[in-house]
DNA sequence: GTGAAAGCGCTAACAG
DNA sequence: CTGTTAGCGCTTTCAC
């Protein structure tokens, strides 16, 4: 730890007034004289003071810090969201506390034990499982201000998030209404209970009258761009005819697009690829790539807003509000046109 | 704040102990009897009893957090640094402390500042400029634990990091040994006195005896994709006959090779493209990409070792240390093969 | 074996 | 206007 941490008592000491007086005028009260105040600043700032949050934070029963647990740092759109949430926090005055579960249950509850432990006075999660929340709510339970960042209307936890079945629904009426009809889909997540987008698709199959053929769902166990190249070798190989593949995320999208490089499959015309959260590589790859958009800014921006009037309230405790945003759909080269029957793929 | 924070006071109340007693018994003290423990143990699970780190680290004048500042956690290397910094430090009981300096030195002040007054054990940082850590050496200069993950070696400061320089020299030999003797540089990073990469391209020309020409210099402002593109603009319209760009990121690298693909000018056939940092997206991009390794894993580990080691360093405060971890290249198809002139870019 | 008391650095209530 | 006192929840002497 550092060497000359200067504090309060030091700085009464060095000019004569108490620790009190010194405390109210370094925090600008207007009970201190200026002339006082003027000497005590001067020697504060003499001296190097600076003060002690833990101590600050002991006696406040507020640390001002806010814990963020992500599934996976690496996952670009979550990389995006922990800056815009750290940007926003620090504006507000917050540290944020970051952790991450790796996706794992248990790595989960530990992480939001050690943040409950250090006294973040609120947390925003993204479960690894959108199904088992239990401890999570729990922690509602005991009014521990908590915001999931994705999560189902009826799992009695506040959240804001994106409407993953929407924005699922979307993409796939898109490629139905562009001539599609035999609709891969690459999808990620499902071993964790992660339905929503797999609804979605489902949901707008059977909208257009399309029945559901298991055969064109591949399930990738990671969701990188490896596991998107590896669907497509999977997928190539059951002959399903597919004229196009909607991929749960970009990075999927990405390797399926590289696959299609590598084999000579020309994409759109060939087939079309539909990817998932709009990264910045999706914009910038090869053939840019349609996609459904997450609106990092808006969601991070109201899932603050809603932990900190948690934080905020005291005895009136609100109910649980989940707020769905809709995502929009950004086409680019990878879908573009109407579809023109000459399939290449299976 | 949490509703019911059971403290030890509450247990001691309960199970007849005091406070004293119960601490101890909790910290597996052997001074207490079995039975004590057991039955002091119970109440705490019972009354679901959490540790008050605020009030620990008081008391105990250490906090086990670090503070990671980065320029900009959008950056896939800081990403990736981001997550095995964090990852390591769970696994060594601490907790990390996240924020961005955005790239402006007085943001950087700002949060340093922040963090020594959350007191922070030690800090990580990637000062934004290389050349300005003048406020960084004063941490140190006070005894406060921190190590930059850049820096050169005669700042005065604990530094572990890749040696961009090296880096640079070898990417530029690599191509010049390929063949090729028009070498453009993609550059971001010199308005903020990174000169590293620079450097080391203008020595591997020098060890060639090919002269340095400006006109083959694009300094970038930004670091995207989308300078990568536009510098690419710039020098295309320089008509300097460039075989081959070397870039000082991956991203610059991927808009390079877009662009390329826009234009139809073939990669590597027509130009060769090196990049920088070897982030995942290099491999798979439509034209594999070669690149210098960032191997973050080791700059990390060091990183973090010697932070620690500096933390627990009592009275013998080490002379400052600078590691410089030498990278490898990884060859990829965006420099296949030997160059064979036919140049198309300018 | 266990408890009482002091103190970490700060804020807050209350005197004067 | 300023100082005194108490206390946040914990650990650490030091008695008993």
């Amino acid at each position: 730890m550092a060497k000359s941490a200067a504090r309060l008592k030091d700085i009464a000491q060095q000019t004569g007034f108490s620790v009190n007086t010194v405390s109210l005028a370094l925090r600008g009260s207007p009970r201190i004289p200026d002339e006082t105040r003027r000497q005590i600043v001067e020697m504060a700032d003499k001296m190097n003071y600076l003060p002690n949050q833990v101590a600050k934070s002991l006696v406040m029963k507020e640390t001002r810090s806010i814990g963020l647990v992500l599934t996976d740092i690496t996952n670009p759109v979550l990389t995006a969201v922990a800056q815009a949430v750290e940007l926003e926090l620090s504006r507000l005055g917050y540290i944020t506390l970051f952790a991450t579960s790796n996706n794992q249950l248990d790595l989960e509850r530990k992480v939001i034990e050690t943040f409950r432990q250090r006294r973040a006075d609120g947390m925003l999660i993204f479960p690894c499982n959108h199904r088992q929340i239990d401890h999570i709510r729990k922690l509602r339970a005991r009014n521990y201000p908590v915001v999931l960042l994705v999560g189902d209307p009826d799992a009695g936890v506040d959240a804001v998030c994106m409407d993953e079945r929407a924005g699922a629904f979307k993409a796939t009426t898109y490629l139905i209404d562009s001539g599609h009809r035999r609709i891969a889909l690459i999808h990620s997540g499902g071993e964790n209970g992660n339905f929503e987008k797999l609804d979605g698709y489902k949901m707008a199959l059977a909208a257009a009258g399309i029945p559901f053929d298991p055969d064109l769902l591949v399930a990738s166990r990671g969701h990188d761009v490896r596991n998107g190249f590896g669907a497509m070798e999977t997928l190539s190989g059951r002959t399903t005819g597919a004229t196009a593949v909607f991929c749960s995320n970009d990075s999927l999208a990405l390797g399926a697009l590289r696959f299609c490089t590598v084999r000579g499959i020309s994409v759109p015309r060939d087939l079309a690829i539909f990817g998932f959260d709009n990264i910045e590589f999706a914009e910038h790859a090869a053939t840019a790539l349609s996609s459904v958009n997450y609106d990092i800014e808006a969601i991070t921006g109201l899932a603050i807003e809603r932990v900190i009037s948690l934080i905020n309230a005291k005895a009136e405790w609100p109910a649980p509000r989940v707020t769905l945003v809709e995502p929009d759909l950004v086409i680019r080269e990878s879908t573009a046109g109407q579809w023109r029957p000459a399939s290449r793929i299976g």
